[in-house]
DNA sequence: GTATGTATTCTGGTCTGACCAAGGTAAAAC
DNA sequence: GTTTTACCTTGGTCAGACCAGAATACATAC
């Protein structure tokens, strides 16, 4: 509407076309002069406004596509979204596709957020947290024999807790990392049905965070946690070796 | 026209054009049949073999160019990269620019990766890291009056921890979060000129940091950056309240 | 034979203008 | 007032063209 000032300022001020483009949109969706939920001018206008050919304008409409800033719907427009966190999945999928050997690094990551997510936890956790917890926890013993099931509900317990947590940010980190961690997962709690003694810890491990968050004590939550994550760590190391990849997406 | 049977079958599979090039790009570089260093055909040839016209395979090509997995250099060619990790603070700056009030929130997920770094920091960071943290920490007592360069200091301090750590995947996260808390990190800053007993607290916590790590003592180390956290924000909360928006744009 | 400089080719970057199909909408028909 | 219908809008795509600079081949000079 008003915006065609800017617009000539900007035509040459950046770079070449579809940089310059980009850079525009980038600068307006993080300005706030363009909102979720707002439906951008149509292509041609929008193209011809900053003088570029709608190809281009549609290259960069396409990069925050991905980027999951705006949503390109078929004869109806473009429309700005908030950002989806999906997306950093993508990325991750990506950047962890060819190495599989980052899963201990992204392990780091996961441990950080969740440390810091179960503190929060224990200080935020509401009555309903609380209830999903033990939810959670109540799964992680019936499917304590079965791998599929265990997996889910262990992972759904981690979940939980983080959403405790209270954190928007810690919570899209954590999703984030979900898809790479998920992978080892399973494998990993396969494994873990060699040792029998694994499973009690696990219900014991998860129990007193359990108690931890609802007894309000961060100090002690992350502590149960750390050496949750350290021990569990220990058996793998000590069981797993020749991780076979079978890669054969069909 | 005979040649391309994969792809013959991809032109029926996936929807339309630009979904369809996207997707089989997507799946070739998952399946690691285009490993980072390979060079894409030529666009005009690509477009040909799967069956769209240029810009629409431009447009696929763009958006893996923002997820970081291609390269495309002017009069050079598409070359497949290692997903740059920069990418993420694109998606972190979108994800978070447009609510104000989330800088809270992310700090959590700061203080969460740099707790984890700053563990692994004590355990292997080496004599270059000591150097680097000695560094960074000079800066602090030299600009401890400077708001700018304080500020910078400070940032180089933290960052070198984390590197410290060893740990791609923090890395990664800790420099997408700066990108949010670059910004009020200045200002945060700046008020702290206002308490004299800041200067010493500051310099104090951070050589503190610096001697749990060296003195390869985790636990401490930790305990040590989460109270410096915890009086940084103390701090802040005591002096800034009125945290105006400026939300002029539109 | 090597080295240098130049011409040619290749490749991305961009533009123009066009066609299609389906969503939206308002006029037209009931 | 409701339904139907025709039209316009809008994204999705295509085809072919031009440009500028990198890459390379080639020819020339030493």
């Amino acid at each position: 509407m008003t915006a065609d000032l800017e617009i000539t300022r900007l035509r040459e001020s950046s770079g070449k076309g579809f940089e310059k483009v980009f850079a525009f949109l980038r600068e307006r969706l993080l300005a706030g002069s363009l909102r979720p939920g707002d439906r951008l001018i149509p292509e041609r206008d929008l193209a011809a406004q900053l003088g570029v050919s709608r190809p281009i304008l549609r290259e960069a409409l396409r990069a925050l596509t991905v980027l999951g800033v705006v949503e390109i719907r078929d004869r109806v427009g473009t429309i700005v979204r908030r950002p989806d966190p999906s997306v950093l999945n993508d990325f991750f999928t990506f950047a962890f596709a060819q190495q599989s050997d980052v899963i201990d690094d992204v392990m780091q990551a996961r441990i950080a957020i969740e440390c810091q997510a179960v503190r929060l936890a224990a200080e935020r956790a509401t009555v309903s947290d609380f209830e999903k917890l033990q939810q959670a926890l109540a799964r992680i013993v019936e499917t304590i024999d079965d791998p599929d099931g265990g997996s889910a509900a262990d992972f759904d317990f981690h979940r939980a807790v983080v959403h405790a947590g209270k954190s928007e940010t810690l919570i899209v980190l954590h999703n984030s990392l979900s898809g790479i961690l998920m992978r080892s997962h399973r494998s990993r709690r396969e494994l873990l049905q060699a040792f029998d003694s694994m499973k009690t810890y696990l219900i014991e491990d998860h129990r007193r965070i359990f108690d931890a968050i609802v007894g309000r004590d961060p100090e002690y939550a992350e502590k149960v946690l750390r050496e949750h994550f350290a021990i569990g760590d220990d058996f793998r190391r000590r069981a797993a070796i020749g991780e076979s990849d079978a890669r054969n997406a069909s």
